[in-house]
DNA sequence: GCCGTTTTCGGCCCGACTGTTTTCAGTCG
């Protein structure tokens, strides 16, 4: 059995935990942590250079992890992390995931209290135990179960790119099915909504019954629900449940349409079929005189007098009567976009070097590449200092001078901290001479909702503040946004001519779509950033390219779009001139 | 445990916030 990158990673990163619980040097723990993330980034077949003993010079993998690494690589297991793990069960890793708990107050818990697990946690809670802690009180353990909570409700809740992977991964084994003619996911994944709690599959095919049972058989189906003639319900190793419809052909818009939802849109629809006369469900028209040649999505809108409603749109938020006006948006392509602003490299927080990430971004069809590392506020981050940054503008004036061309350059920027005060991180000279700016808040989260949208407005009244970063620094799942005036912000983006990010990372999705279609009616312009902080990362940008569309936004309402020698005038106008 | 034009020991990121304390430890970014 050969070892996986991943296994590498896990076992560096368990080691770290288990570190921590024992108080060992905050130094050598965080060793083991960078190691993980060096083998995790590493551009190259690092599980066979470590099997090879063929580590040495990579920088960040001294004698020890190199020892240990081609230790388990070479015999898939390693003693010292055996020996540290004995007498914790997996399950003991899951405590670290909670909010408010870290390794000092796992280890009491675990020391005092036995607590190995989040069940085993829930109960100490509830018993009382923890508020008796040294260092634990009553506020503490409401927090923990708050968290407990939280947890227990995102348990079937997934975000979008990890929907649209598992997705495409089982699209590609229904469509291998000889007697499956289309297939598509429905639902949420469909539309694009940030957070999806399962899966609907739509297929076309004269043998239903053939299907569900292939479906039910398929290795990753850990667990089969519930399995019928045309439905069949499967639980997926990550707990997300997904369900199969198998129709005829005749039936798949009809079916594919109404699975896409949302509720709200279909409750719209079919009302709006009862004025004709016609009732509409899952399967076809039924009623008098109903419309026959229905062959797709499109000609069952049609068939009701409206435009064609993209997925993404259905929402019912003013999309049937724009298409009852014909007056939908032409939405934003993926295709459209010509480059990016909100991207890291290893200067600061990134796994790619700034090489690494501009040729990435070429191969991606992109034609320009912003660079926006952190600034020296965001000192866990690896904030550049002023000096840094000086150098880090030369080394992309040489890096142009020597790779760029008509066709493709990088563009010197900074992700500046937004300090407590609304003061910038950076001297406005220093934001000068960049190509753009992006201005996030990272710190001092907990700002009431006037001070914090206040200080994020002084930002953005900044000339050389380019764009305003993560709007509401919200982590899907995890955590929620700051307070901020989503109105506020947007009058003054409009008035400053800040452009606001569309942050397109999956863990973020921040500004949230709801509040697009109002930002473009108002004449702001949006930047789709993936915050990549790895090569592949760049590739967010399709999702944000979907999430902009679900906002309404067009081509020309994305500045991003804008072609390389277009781009390079506008960065070069004054702020009010945009 | 890693690193080094200050080279083999002594640094390595640090401030804000919270809840627990009564001067500070733990967590987070």
């Amino acid at each position: 059995m050969s070892v996986t990158r991943e296994r590498l990673v896990e076992v560096l990163e368990e080691i770290a935990l288990l570190l921590e619980i024992q108080g060992e040097n905050p130094f050598k723990i965080r060793a083991y942590r960078q190691g993980a993330e060096v083998v995790s980034g590493y551009d190259g077949d690092i599980v066979a250079l470590a099997r090879d003993n063929k580590l040495e010079g990579i920088k960040g993998l001294g004698d020890a992890l190199r020892d240990k690494l081609h230790e388990l690589a070479t015999t898939g297991e390693l003693e010292f992390h055996k020996k540290l793990r004995v007498g914790y069960p997996d399950s003991f890793f899951d405590l670290f995931d909670l909010d408010g708990l870290g390794p000092k107050k796992i280890a009491v818990l675990n020391r005092e209290l036995k607590v190995d697990s989040i069940p085993s946690l829930k109960a100490a809670c509830e018993a009382g135990t923890v508020a008796g802690l040294p260092g634990f009180g009553a506020k503490t353990q409401t927090k923990i179960l708050e968290s407990l909570a939280r947890r227990e409700q995102s348990a079937e809740a997934f975000r979008l790119d990890i929907a649209i992977q598992a997705a495409e991964d089982i699209l590609e084994v229904l469509r291998l099915h000889p007697e499956v003619l289309r297939a598509s996911v429905a639902g949420s994944t469909r539309r694009s909504k940030e957070i999806v709690h399962d899966l609907d599959f739509i297929v076309a095919t004269p043998k239903p019954a053939e299907l569900t049972a292939f479906f039910a058989k398929q290795g990753f189906a850990k667990e089969v629900i519930a399995q019928g003639d045309t439905k069949c319900s499967i639980r997926l190793e990550s707990g997300m449940q997904c369900d199969l419809r198998a129709v005829s052909n005749d039936q798949y818009p009809f079916a594919l349409f109404y699975f896409t939802g949302s509720k709200e849109h279909n409750v719209a629809i079919r009302s709006r079929a009862l004025k004709k006369g016609w009732s509409l469900n899952e399967y076809a028209f039924s009623g008098e005189n109903v419309p026959t040649n229905i062959h797709d999505e499109a000609d069952i809108y049609r068939a009701l007098g409206l435009d064609f409603v993209p997925p993404e749109l259905r929402e019912n938020r003013g999309e049937i009567e724009a298409a009852d006006d014909g007056k939908l948006p032409r939405l934003l392509e993926w295709e459209n976009l010509r480059g990016t602003f909100h991207n890291h490299t290893t200067e600061s927080d990134g796994k790619a070097s700034l090489n690494a990430m501009a040729e990435g971004a070429r191969e991606l069809g992109l034609q320009y590449l912003g660079i926006a590392d952190h600034s020296k506020s965001s000192p866990q981050a690896n904030g550049l200092s002023p000096e840094r940054l000086a150098t880090q503008i030369q080394t992309i004036v040489a890096w142009n001078k020597e790779h760029g061309s008509d066709q493709f350059r990088l563009f010197s920027g900074s992700e500046v901290d937004i300090l407590k005060s609304g003061d910038l991180d950076f001297e406005d000279d220093l934001l000068a001479s960049l190509d753009y700016a992006v201005a996030s808040v990272h710190n001092a989260l907990t700002l009431d909702e006037e001070e914090m949208t206040k200080r994020i407005i002084k930002a953005m009244e900044n000339p050389y503040i380019t764009m305003l970063g993560h709007l509401t620094g919200r982590l899907l799942l995890r955590r929620d946004g700051y307070a901020v005036n989503h109105e506020k912000i947007i009058d003054c983006a409009a008035e400053t001519r800040t452009v606001i990010e569309l942050n397109c990372n999956p863990k973020r999705f921040d500004m949230d779509w709801r509040w697009w279609h109002r930002a473009r009616d108002k004449g702001v312009l949006c930047s789709i950033n993936p915050d990549a902080h790895s090569v592949n990362q760049l590739q967010y940008l399709r999702f944000g390219a979907s999430v902009a569309r679900k906002g309404w936004l067009r081509r020309e309402d994305v500045v991003t779009t804008k072609p390389l020698k277009e781009m390079e005038e506008w960065l070069k106008l004054p702020k009010p001139k945009r």
